[in-house]
RNA sequence: CGGGGUGUAGCGCAGCCUGGUAGCGCGCCUGCUUUGGGAGCAGGAUGUCGGAGGUUCGAAUCCUCUCACCCCGACCA
């Protein structure tokens, strides 16, 4: 592929101004003619941008009345549908020129915003040098996910999955005094993760483009500050993207450090639960929300142990359904494995494993689930009926919080075929090794803050803050001289936006039947005009022309649609690409002086007076 | 990587079981009619049936291998 400079309006000029005057004398000449040709344009665009309207025969408008079968998804669908994007590969799309309006009003927000909160942008190589990430120590741990590849000498490189390498490179090349500090430094790119999955389109894609900045401090307080200062400023980009959003506590995963969030747009479709409270800002990935320990304390014994049979029942469901017992009477044990080491750990029945909180147990992260084998080898039984009573030493039983404060529960008996009742800690079987938060939170579980329960919803991650503190500067050694003329290590954030995925979350947030239903901020265009007849009617025609004209140079994107098409092929494209106004202009109308306006979003259209158009819409786009 | 599935025209699909050399709808091209909610009529173009090998007189169809893509599980913006 060859590289194109990117181009709008202004960034053509310059360009060209550039390129006139390195290339031969006849095209310069032929440039001149045109300078010379248009003066005044060419500086008002120096001035002041003008909005790139458009017109449907000028443009490239791809829609399609069917969605390819691989997209699942709504946002994906509509995307293909009304040709924003198109597939090359697994996890690569091309952004289309409708799909690339929207992909630069979300970046254009997202610069503005970080500008006007005292970050700087740069720009880093996409591709780096394994030497600084063998440094870091993540060449290994990020592992398959890094696309490494090797340049002619055979030396290794990645194509960039994130910056913190980089970016701390520059910062210890670059900054040696605290007077330097803080500074804030970003960037617009392109990233690539070589996921697992991908999926959903551009939701999950493998090349994707991403905001990235860095802060470097001269202590923890000022990160904090910064951090703070990120926050808001990501608050302020998904509130004037139109987006509803939360922001949560996280898990800080492979980036590391210490505190986290990440701000999700709230869709059923989304791939991360979220824990919050309704009685306060609390709000948790699921990931990380904490399940508290029951409030009462366990109740004493009432019941004998009993064996009872239980032949085909391997799980709780069917284990309560046979006895006639609840669901919550009832201990399920998982096997893990550290290396050759077995951990048993007991959940509620109807409670989830959380594998981050059990990863966090101690001596058993790395894990891995046992194999059956294992199981049979280390318990004398098979998976299904596995129990903590009665089982060799050299294991250790892990008991989620609630489990630890149950009596007279259901388990497996370490038997096939048998399931125990009524066991009792204490009594049958030894207190727990370790008793621990592994579970997921589930709706109804008292709010962590100690007020209100929690509920749950589900997200798309749009964006993450992380405190990284020393961690890269250590390892990096990036250091400066604090007033005292001591070395100190720089204390770093991190803040990441996903600008693409943004588009997609839009999308299912902001849909009906017919398509998409862009908020302005991030319309392709904002309004269409819809020239009914435009190639027969002379006075629609001059009408629609006039009306596009107006509009542009109030400084409104503007796609007038001029095809010599049939009403309802129009109407349907227009509301398939979810530009958020419409204005309908035919002979039926301009014969009692009259537009159509509609907006993507109202069920009703209404007339408006044509003479007074240009103002009323104004008006309309300004309210 | 494990489990499941699909590859036939630009898109959506049928044909495959029961081998006989490919079809439907939409889209696309031409002409005429039509023009306020995805038009009608007539004509037309487009497929080495994902690829390779095998069985057979003959393979989209049966067999083997392979590749790509999608869906479900562990990563992340």
């Amino acid at each position: 592929m060859e590289c194109v400079p990117r181009r709008n309006a202004r960034q053509t000029t310059t360009h060209d101004y550039h390129r006139s005057s390195a290339t031969s004398r006849s095209r310069r000449r032929k440039h001149c003619g045109l300078r010379r040709a248009r003066p005044p344009y060419r500086i008002a665009v120096f001035l002041s941008p003008p909005p790139s309207s458009m017109r449907v025969s000028q443009f490239f408008l791809s829609t399609l009345k069917e969605a390819p079968a691989e997209a699942e998804l709504i946002s994906h669908r509509l995307m293909l549908r009304a040709g924003l994007i198109r597939k090359l590969g697994s996890g690569l799309y091309t952004w289309m020129p409708l799909g690339l309006r929207v992909l630069r009003k979300v970046e254009a927000i997202v610069r503005e915003e970080m500008n006007r909160a005292g970050a700087v942008e740069l720009s880093m190589p996409a591709v780096q040098p394994a030497e600084l990430w063998q440094e870091s120590g993540r060449w290994a741990v990020f592992g398959p996910q890094m696309l490494k590849i090797k340049d002619r000498h055979d030396r290794d490189f990645c194509f960039g999955p994130t910056h913190e390498e980089v970016i701390t490179d520059i910062a210890r090349r670059e900054i040696r005094s605290y007077r330097q500090l803080p500074v804030n430094f970003y960037q617009i790119q392109t990233k690539f993760r070589d996921e697992i999955r991908p999926r959903f389109g551009v939701m999950r894609a493998r090349e994707f483009l991403m905001k990235d900045a860095y802060s470097f401090h001269t202590g923890f307080d000022d990160l904090q500050r910064e951090y703070r200062n990120m926050y808001d400023a990501y608050s302020r980009i998904f509130t004037r993207l139109g987006l509803q959003f939360r922001a949560v506590a996280a898990d800080t995963g492979a980036i590391g450090g210490t505190g986290s969030h990440e701000f999700h747009v709230l869709a059923d479709s989304g791939e991360d639960a979220l824990a919050f409270s309704p009685a306060s800002d609390y709000a948790a990935n699921v990931e990380l929300a904490e399940a508290v320990a029951p409030a009462s304390p366990r109740a004493g014994a009432t019941q004998p142990m009993t064996k009872v049979p239980t032949p085909g029942k391997t799980t709780c469901e069917d284990v309560v359904a046979l006895l006639g017992l609840p669901l919550t009477q009832s201990v399920k044990a998982l096997a893990l494995m550290h290396e050759d080491r077995l951990f048993l750990l007991l959940l509620r029945g109807d409670h989830h494993l959380n594998e981050i909180k059990a990863g966090k147990i101690p001596g058993l992260d790395p894990f891995r689930f046992a194999t059956d084998g294992e199981i049979v080898g280390k318990l004398g039984c098979k998976p299904g009926y596995i129990g903590p009573v009665g089982i060799p030493s050299g294991i250790t039983v892990v008991a989620d919080r609630a489990v630890a404060a149950m009596s007279d529960f259901v388990c497996g008996a370490n038997e096939a075929g048998f399931h125990l009742t009524g066991v009792n800690f204490g009594r049958d079987l030894p207190e727990p090794t370790i008793v621990a938060d592994i579970r997921n939170v589930v709706p109804g579980d008292p709010s962590p803050d100690g007020r209100g329960s929690l509920e749950l919803c589900r997200g798309v991650e749009v964006g993450h803050i992380f405190q990284l503190r020393t961690k890269y500067s250590e390892a990096m050694g990036a250091t400066f001289l604090d007033e005292q003329g001591q070395s100190q290590p720089m204390e770093m954030g991190c803040y990441g936006i996903g600008v693409s995925r943004i588009v997609a979350a839009s999308i299912e947030q902001n849909h009906d039947d017919r398509g998409i239903m862009f908020p302005d901020a991030m319309a392709p265009f904002r309004i269409a005009l819809v020239a009914i007849g435009y190639r027969k009617s002379e006075a629609v025609k001059q009408a629609a022309d006039a009306l596009h004209d107006a509009l542009t140079a109030a400084g409104v994107e503007v796609l007038l649609d001029d095809r010599d098409e049939r009403p309802g092929v129009m109407f349907a494209d227009i509301e398939l690409t979810g530009i958020p106004h419409r204005v309908t202009i035919g002979d039926r109308g301009l014969k009692s002086g009259e537009l159509e306006y509609q907006n993507r979003r109202e069920g009703q259209s209404q007339p408006i007076p044509a003479a007074e158009a240009v103002p009323w819409l104004l008006e309309r786009l300004a309210g």
